[in-house]
DNA sequence: TTGTAGGCGTTATCAT
DNA sequence: ATGATAACGCCTACAA
């Protein structure tokens, strides 16, 4: 299949050109060997005169490494995956990263359909290495996941723990994270604090789930079951949530909810159901995201380093990649980076909105 | 570097446990060609116990080529590109496409250093297809542009046109989209209508600007250049822009604003400087991403397609790189979609609101 | 310092 | 219906 309308230069051609051999051609451009000044001018010209560019795919075959930096992502069909600020940040910061070293970034869909086989992205030389973003814990992924450090693949979990398991992973500490919002509310002087929180199969739920109790705990509060909700981190999920809120809202005086676009379903059902402001519990949400500081009141938040997070994962598979020598002591010592959150205090739990 | 902890399976054990030669593994696996039933089962039967995958990167090699869409981006250092929801929604498109395709979406990052190299990235055959997205007209861009269409390589610009050329693109009728924008202030009972637009690089700022004008124009009204900003699209931009209007908000009671996110912009700085809501020009912005309804007030916003823009991209690039044979008919006749923008009022513009 | 030649895992053509 | 084999474009010992 041609698809261009002009002949590619070949390295055959180049070779002739400057009147070498296609090997001197090949050290010329990747610069191994030592080589006369002479001859590397030649094959430079010859090269740029005719556009030659070597084929990353014959060059990724010879040399038996694809190149690509694999990033596994949910696929939910029409669900506008990127829209959300959580993967977004992540990609960027991979993004960054994969340049810097001269990989490419493959991107990856997961199917719900589907028997997960992350192996078969490495069998198939896809990819060098693997991130798998948006997991959860359920047995086919657990099972999946095993396989992959079974074989010793370069691989990194982000932002999902696997309790029992010592897979490689970046998280961050979200339990901590969560106790720091839940006492800043019991701080604020809030008695009877609720929580939306997400779907327990993410691990960072279990341990916001965790902190909540662990602050409540520590201030000297019980936990009441009736205060506690559930979402699946849609806005539309948090609206829903809000309704069930509504009618403890004269006792409730506080509302700590696992993410911002939940907290912002909140918030809008309040409004509609126009609940004066000085009514509603003070709030604090999760992940920080854009969209925190431009509701009304603006949102508390608690800050996560997605960005950063996506930095780490991908440089230190990188650098596995590129030292292959060292590998085996990387596998022998399973990675557990664990980032803080911080949190942000607004006007949604700030004393001085009232 | 064999990273695994286990061999890979090759296809020559899966032929010797079947009892066949490799060829028959091949078509076994390919489905092609004539076989018997019976060695199809040996052959589909040793290749799972051997759990062989074969490599795809050879197989790229083989048949020359890579069966990736690449998609090139926009690189902006650490400026979370991906939290833009433009980007966002297009990507998803675009993934949703690819993958039922069978294709690999590889991501590739322009930089704003480098002279752009399109060609390179077919050359070295990463890709069999590319998108470009966020692409804007520079003399730079025009030329790698150019030299893609040249060479009849199979790709498509996305959201940008080139005046005077004629590239392959998919665009939106952003002119008509702000004519109706401003034609709905207007007719909200409008006189003095500020507009904020993007940089006029980027053809539908262009677009936009003539649809302001000729709603303009259509409504009897004068185009008064005092009225006129300029953003980059950031919220930043959109909050700084907003201290100059301050001083003409007497007068002006209508605002034109070339995106949700500049639009955030300005209602936060009205907010800041506590001018009451009344006040407010009325507003339409355009994108309608997920922001716009959750601002107070809610923002009328011109809906803009993003998600269909890169399924209905996808969708063309794939469709050549699969059937290759209509490719020159493809290449003689340049695609041009033109979708439509739909205008979504809310209280931001809405009589009611006052 | 440079040329020669074998190998990488497929596909595809040509025999059988 | 299946087996043998060339070709794909590059890298890399090894030889000169």
């Amino acid at each position: 299949m041609e698809m261009s309308g002009f002949t590619i230069a070949t390295r055959k051609e180049v070779a002739e050109l400057a009147g070498v051999s296609e090997a001197t051609v090949s050290r010329v451009l990747n610069g191994v060997g030592p080589m006369k000044e002479e001859t590397r001018a030649k094959v430079l010209f010859a090269a740029g005169k005719l556009g030659y560019v070597p084929s990353a795919l014959a060059r990724s075959f010879a040399k038996n490494r694809s190149g690509n930096l694999g990033v596994v992502l949910p696929y939910i069909p029409k669900a506008r995956l990127f829209s959300s600020y959580y993967f977004s940040e992540m990609l960027s910061g991979i993004g960054s990263i994969v340049r810097e070293h001269g990989y490419d970034l493959l991107l990856l869909f997961r199917s719900e359909q589907e028997q997960q086989e992350y192996e078969s992205f490495f069998r198939a030389q896809k990819v060098d290495a693997l991130i798998i973003l948006g997991s959860r814990d359920e047995p086919g992924e657990r099972e999946a996941i095993r396989k992959l450090q079974d074989a010793k693949y370069p691989f990194l979990v982000v932002n999902q723990h696997f309790e029992g398991e010592s897979f490689p992973e970046v998280d961050v500490d979200h339990e901590e994270g969560s106790r720091q919002a839940v006492n800043h509310l019991i701080r604020q002087g809030c008695n009877r604090i609720g929580f939306l929180n997400g779907p327990l199969s993410y691990s960072n739920s279990v341990d916001r789930l965790s902190g909540y109790q662990k602050a409540l705990e520590q201030g000297g509060h019980d936990l009441t079951p009736t205060y506690l909700f559930e979402g699946n981190f849609s806005r539309r999920s948090g609206y829903e949530a809000a309704e069930k809120m509504i009618e403890h809202l004269t006792e409730m005086d506080g509302l700590f909810v696992a993410n911002d676009r939940m907290a912002i379903g909140v918030l809008q059902k309040f409004r509609e159901q126009h609940i004066p402001e000085v009514n509603y519990p003070k709030i604090v949400a999760y992940d920080d995201s854009d969209a925190a500081e431009i509701t009304v009141p603006p949102l508390s938040s608690v800050r996560v380093p997605f960005y950063e997070m996506g930095t780490i994962a991908a440089r230190k598979l990188l650098q596995i990649c590129d030292d292959a020598v060292q590998t085996n002591k990387w596998f022998d010592d399973p990675v557990r980076e664990l980032l803080q959150a911080e949190l942000i205090v607004r006007a949604s739990s700030d004393g001085t909105r009232v």
